[in-house]
Parts: C-alpha cells; structure tokens; sequence
DNA sequence: CTAGAGCTTCCAGCGACTGGAAGGTCAAGG
DNA sequence: CCTTGACCTTCCAGTCGCTGGAAGCTCTAG
C-alpha cells in the first residue's frame, strides 16, 4: 500500500510517516517506481508510534518502546520503568498546570474588565512578586 | 548594569536576555565599550516576561501583553481576554493529561513487571483500540 | 603584565514536525 | 494517444524558544 493509506490508517499524517521513515523509526519498502511501500505491518508500528506520541512519550522512548515491542525476549519491567517514568513526569506536568491555573484564575477573577486603562493582571506581572 | 546583573534580576539565563534583546522584546541600550546596558526598567520588563512565561504565553502573547502594559490607554480587557484564552487552553490540557494519566496508569497497574515477555502495556499500545 | 571572568557576534542544533518548490508517476476520461 | 490532476519523490527552510559553543574583544584583580 502507499503511504497515504498507510499514514490514514495508522491516523498520521503523511508528512509525518515520511519523516519516521527518514528517522529510521518506520523504514518503509520501495517499489519499482520508488515509491514507499507499506504493509499491515508497517500500518501497525505507525499506530503504535500514533498512540505512543499520543501518550506523550518522546520518540526517543518510542524508539526503545518499538525495540522492546519487538525483542520476544524483552522483560516486561523494562517497559513497566519506561511507563512508570512517563507518569511521574505527568504528575508533575499536573501539578505546574495546577498551581499555573490557579494563579491565572485569581487574576482574571480581579480584574473587572472594562475599558478602563488599569489592570490588576498586568500589574500582578509587572509586581512579579 | 550589565547583562548578567539584569539577567540574575530578572531570574532569567544570560543566553535568553541577549535572545530578547535580539528578537526586540527587550532593546537594552549600549556603553561606550559595546556592552549592553541595562536599567531598572529592563529589569521590570524583563521579570514580567519571566513570570508571563511562566504562566505558559508564547512570546507572542509576552509582546502583546509587553505593549498592553506600556499602553496608557489600553482597555483592561484585553488583558483579560487574553488571560481567559490561556486559562481555556490550561483547562484543554489539564483534561488531555488526566485522561493520559489514566490510560497510562491502568496500564501499568495491569502490568505485572516481571522478565517474562509479554507486557500488557506494549499489547496495548499495539492494539491501538 | 597577566590571568581569568565577562562581554560580543555568529553559527548550529534541539524535538517533532510542517510547508513549499520542483519534478517524476499513475489512473481515468476524452 | 494525450491530457489532466492526484499522488508520489526529494530537498530545503521554517517553526518555537531557547541553548551550546567557538572565536575574539574588554575589563578587573593581583
């Protein structure tokens, strides 16, 4: 199949199966005409990919997400770690956006508004506290 | 002042000031010797960029905002407008990261994290649902 | 006078694409 | 058979917000 299909399937762009094949990380086949060839295979490492980038993991851990997927021999644990480190960075990443929203809440809560030239966002900016 | 006072000031790296600097976001003034020179009112517009940053505006936004702030006659809710964008956009990515945090976690906890070689997590990611 | 810290510019690279130009290939319709 | 237009190729440049490094000038302390 050509990489349209292929990228459709796995619900990437084209753009992006052609920089995965160029990164290395999906090497397609050519035909005759030079064209990437595709097959089911391929289709399944770029949904993969698809939902792995999805889940926010780089594509350096999806690089060693794949290698592991396919050693026969890889130990589960080694993939557990890669996971459990993603959801730790998650956590933090929630937590910043918390506190992140919490601050933006208040000042937009104190601010009235109108089309008067003082702010208290603008100032709570400047103030930097 | 030179750039490293007003950079420690402004608790922003050396390298980002002189970037600013470049990209007309903060023009600092020039001694004698071709240094750059900073005042106090650097200084201010500088930390106010570091802590718009921090609240997660693009520079875009940070120059938007810069010339809001330098507006005497701006309207206030502009300001807000742009603040109420942001916190749309943190309340979008709190919801996406808690629903990856989810998924991610379940996947984990089903993953028994030993040397055999199937993993629920690497299934998963495969099976693409 | 010398050493080392601090300043300058410029160039390159990060991650993960994305856009566009120039050109080859293929399938369908007239 | 020819044309049209969709699809494919490569390559180069740009995105965002810095960050690192090299080469070279200036300043300050001892």
């Amino acid at each position: 199949m050509n990489i349209t299909q292929a990228a459709d399937a796995a619900g990437l762009p084209v753009k992006t199966v052609r920089y995965y094949d160029d990164i290395g990380l999906v090497n397609a086949g050519r035909g005759e005409n030079g064209y990437r060839v595709y097959t089911d295979d391929h289709v399944h490492k770029l949904r993969f990919l698809q939902r792995s980038r999805g889940l926010g993991f780089s594509l350096t851990d999806c690089r060693q997400l794949l290698s592991l997927y396919e050693d026969q021999n890889r130990e589960s644990a080694d993939v557990r770690a890669l996971a459990l480190q993603r959801l730790e960075d998650i956590d933090h990443k929630l937590r910043e956006l918390g506190s992140l929203r919490s601050t933006l809440a208040e000042l937009v809560s104190s601010c009235h508004g109108d089309d008067r030239p003082d702010c208290p966002i603008l100032d709570d900016l400047a103030a930097g506290k």
